[in-house]
RNA sequence: CGAGUAAGCCAUGCGGUAGCGGUCGCCGUUUCAGGCGAAUGAGGAAAGUCCGAGCACCGAAGAGCAAGGGUAGCUGCUAACGGCAGCCGAGGGCGACCUUAGGGAAAGUGCAACAGAAAAUUACCGCCGUUUUUAACGGUAAGGAUGAAAAGGCGAGGUAAGAGCUCACCGCGAAACCGGAAACGGCUUUCGGGUGUAAACCCUACCCGGUGCAACACCGUUUGGUUCGGUAUGUCAACGUCUGCUCGGCGGACAUGCCGUUAAAGGUGGCUAAAGCCGCGCGGCGACGCACGGCUCAGAUAGAUUACCGCACACGACAAAACUCGGCUUAUCGGCUUAGUCGCAUG
């Protein structure tokens, strides 16, 4: 993977499940967010609930081979997290390739960094009152 | 041909294009990158983490007793085992063969629902005897009834009626003798007369220190001053040190100051040449052992096998290494091989 992290840090994953934008299709939900860095890091979650190492690891593959087919129609400076669900089972990683037009559409309409700044305070603050 | 038994093997295959992990070679670079090519890359259970080992660290991983846990026919195999093999006993099957948590109940304690008089020093009915005779007392386990189980079975003697009370035979237990390496077996002899339950406590024999590769060793940034070591001063003189007690070993202990070192990110080693795999021969009923020859066969670290296409058919189950081995247990679409058995038919 040419311009690409893998993502590892706990506290990272954290921050894209509670402030990232979300793309999603079935099996499969993204959540992103702009890193300010000159490359992309992405990690995976595949959970007990999909089934066992065989299904857990199936899962992780066809991801992964799914971002390497669509790494260039990704722009640069991404942190992308992707969730796994049940239905990803029987699935084959061409089936996702319609995700990452989403994908794509979203963080390309998702405003640079001044305005990203604004709109990360909205969604921070609208939770935060809850809490 | 049908039914059934045992042992073993395979785990969709082949090809193309792009892609992933480590390895090797070549090119390239001051170095770091990087590029090209080659072969190679999950399992029979990789699983559950239930046993046994190696390895590492934890007072010297030293000893004894206690506590706690485990094992439980015998002999062997093995690094070891709670595993495996052969044999013995018990049970099942016409048979090939299969199953077996298989020490001790005459050391002690406990428990035995319901029913039944009574579940272990038992008397409801019955039977016999005595008396103050619609009953009470004593004797009695042959008969009735209950139950999973009722004082070993059956016959004879015996008696008031009965009873291993006595005797023969059978059965059970113990000892002796014979056979066997042993468990054990025996149509031998003697002695005994106390239900079952130890997957109830318990007793007996044997075994067991703890924690696990996120062990552990090394490199090491920022913060930091926990951890450990050294040293100085003060207080205490008995203590501290990995379950309890005893011995033994080691250290005086605690507080404060100073000096050094150091946890946590990350990296390297551990990490795959091993109780390894394959072939062949010899010994052994067998588990297995020995000898010779050949082979190197995943080592990732958020964790490598994907995508698309073509062909074939039986249309593809259960499921993926994470320090490494030996087992056990559980899951599994189907297919194949070998050797016995029983039944039917034919010769």
């Amino acid at each position: 993977m040419l311009y690409t992290e893998i993502l590892k840090d706990a506290r990272v994953f954290a921050r894209l499940y509670k402030k990232g934008f979300k793309a999603s299709c079935p099996g499969v939900t993204a959540y992103f967010l702009r890193n300010n860095r000159p490359y992309n890091r992405f990690g995976i979650t595949a959970g007990k609930k999909i089934g066992g190492a065989v299904e857990r690891n199936r899962a992780k593959r066809i991801l992964r081979a799914a971002y390497r087919k669509n790494e260039l129609s990704v722009p640069l400076g991404c942190d992308i997290v992707f969730v796994a669900r049940e239905e990803i089972n029987g699935k084959k990683s061409t089936e996702f390739d319609r995700l990452f037009v989403k994908l794509e559409r979203a963080v390309s309409e998702a405003p640079e960094k001044p305005s990203t700044a604004k709109k990360q305070e909205k969604r921070r603050n609208k939770p935060g009152t809850q809490q």
